[in-house]
DNA sequence: ACTAAAAATACAATCGATTGCATCAAACCA
DNA sequence: TGGTTTGATGCAATCGATTGTATTTTTAGT
């Protein structure tokens, strides 16, 4: 009783037919007459045949499979960014095997190896911290399985990429801050070797040039962004001889650690000061006031990877043409930045 | 140079060798001499082979994977469930097919059937909503593979269960406002067909029955639990004619909602009402004060239908035991709680 | 040195589905 | 009616790895 999976070769033999014809007639091949066709689905039902992927994809050297790694899958960006994903590979009949590489290079090395063991037909990832280099990449390229890196840049080159706009996003955060009517705007800057937040203060400044509102180096204040940073931060702000009236904040943990230490001191959000965060964290619309911030968009990051992904998927990787393409933030304006209307 | 995957046959070839003494090296059996394994292990690595999982896999009819199916793998329960299945998994050297049912029936069907198809060797499994029979895994008890249903309560007889014991998670928490000092305690409950709400609201009035404390059927307060049912039901209990001074809330975002709407009226918390709230959501611990509430044992969770349904695919079907097993919940006391120490 | 036992390797079938080619039957046309 | 075209089905190789059995080589024992 134990192992008695149903085979092609089973409604071959029930039926006195050859199981080519079945395997042609489950594939709904016009090569097979309707009548068999029909005869052949009914004994597969009536048997409860399941096809056996694995010597399906064997054969067709095929899995109709895309492999996706992320750092986290709580994080909301990464899972919307799956969804995304999902959404886009369901539509052409993908199926997708999602990972989490928990920020640790070698369980991403190991991800990586199982999943061009089961040879998967593509791989869609957002590397950890840990990862310096792309030599665990290397076995992928050769065998010609596509690859796009989403949401960290990389500089190789022939690297699919998609990444956010990080200088926008802070544009349209300090912009929004000084459409609202502030003046004297404090930024709260992240670790200075990553790319992201260099963007974000650059955009940070670009708002503020537009407006004709001088820079000012003491307005700009470095931290790692956690939430107890954000009350220090906040303290400090308190203490400017400048009257602070927002605060454009890298991060929204930070962000909010500032918002809780700014209310407890009886100053008003946003009346007293403006602020607004970036990433649309899963705290920030729950906050009181709900938290203005950048939406990273991962939803559409996942579509725009998955997409990118398919049209290397029916190229000869000698004539794949690598792409970055770079998605644009938007702003959630919430309570925490209403000044006016 | 697209077709250029290495084969076992490619290594056996260059060797000059028989490619079964190939697999065997591959695979450590001692029926292959230490000198040609380290030859053949060169050669692989030469080569740059990765064995084809489908191959084998097809040719042991075992996958060493497990599927694991939530409704949302962003809810920080389910991810730290999936964090825990994992770590059980990698110690026994399986991997992890992750997939997000997103609390529809069809999709959920469909990830059964594909990972059936993919031959996993087990299923673990967090219901959808939608879910209200278990026809769907008919396909997979027929050839044999284990099921492990968790989070929710399944009644058919010979199921694998692992669920949270939501009356002594009630009781903790309700016994835990009463050592605080409180007296009219006041219960946000949820749709009663809910097991788990009955439940919760079971344990609320043993803890209140331990202590003497009359139960008062105008304290339990329903809703669908959102925030801004939290928000409503906060007005209430201002309103109700006893000075109520603690919440039992059946979940986080109710308890935020209210809490949110206390503070706004001037209401201290934890000194004038205390609140805890129950679920241990990603916003509870950022609030301010942190909510105290019930950990749902995520991780724990994940690790015990790991076991239990490793248990299991070391038995023959017809031999295996259905088995249920409870995990207490662990109560968080952080500060919106605490009157006292 | 010769045989028995043990160790190492080779052979060939197998897992389940797919697919190019061959075969057979039915239909068509002159 | 006979030959040809079209349509339907069968045959057999194949995907890559595994594994029971057979064969060869090595080692050991007397």
């Amino acid at each position: 009783m134990e192992n008695n999976t149903i085979t092609i070769h089973d409604i071959a033999k029930a039926l006195a037919i050859n199981s080519s014809t079945v395997s042609r007639a489950l594939n709904n091949s016009d090569r097979v007459s309707l009548k068999t066709k029909k005869k052949i689905l009914d004994k597969a039902n009536e048997l409860g045949y399941q096809r056996n992927l694995l010597a399906s994809n064997l054969r067709r050297n095929k899995t109709n499979t895309i492999g996706v790694i992320v750092p986290r899958i709580s994080r909301y960006f990464f899972s919307s960014a799956i969804s995304g994903i999902e959404k886009t590979a369901f539509d052409k009949g993908y199926n997708v095997i999602i990972c989490q590489s928990l920020e640790q290079l070698e369980r991403e090395e190991n991800l990586i190896n199982t999943l061009a063991a089961n040879r998967v037909d593509g791989i869609i990832i957002s590397v950890s911290m840990e990862t310096l280099n792309y030599d665990h990449f290397d076995g992928l390229k050769k065998n010609g399985t596509p690859i796009v890196i989403f949401d960290r840049h990389c500089d190789l080159p022939d690297r699919n990429n998609v990444l956010l706009d990080d200088f926008v996003g802070a544009f349209e955060a300090t912009n929004h801050l000084i459409e609202q009517g502030c003046k004297n705007i404090v930024h709260f800057s992240g670790p200075k070797n990553l790319n992201v937040y260099r963007n974000r203060l650059k955009g940070y400044k670009a708002a503020l040039e537009k407006h004709e509102i001088p820079f000012r180096e003491n307005l700009v204040l470095n931290s790692r962004l956690m939430q107890e940073d954000g009350t220090k931060l906040a303290e400090k702000v308190l203490r400017l001889p400048e009257s602070i009236d927002g605060i454009f904040s890298a991060n929204d943990v930070a962000a909010i650690g500032a918002m809780q230490y700014l209310k407890k001191k009886g100053i008003q959000i946003p009346k007293d000061i403006a602020i607004v965060g970036f990433s649309n964290g899963p705290t920030s619309a729950v906050m009181d006031p709900p938290l203005s911030t950048i939406d990273q968009s991962g939803g559409e990051m996942g579509e725009l990877s998955a997409n990118l992904l398919f049209e290397h998927l029916n190229v000869e990787s000698v004539k794949r043409e690598p792409k970055t393409i770079i998605v644009k933030p938007s702003l959630l304006v919430r309570e925490s930045s209403k000044k006016r209307g």
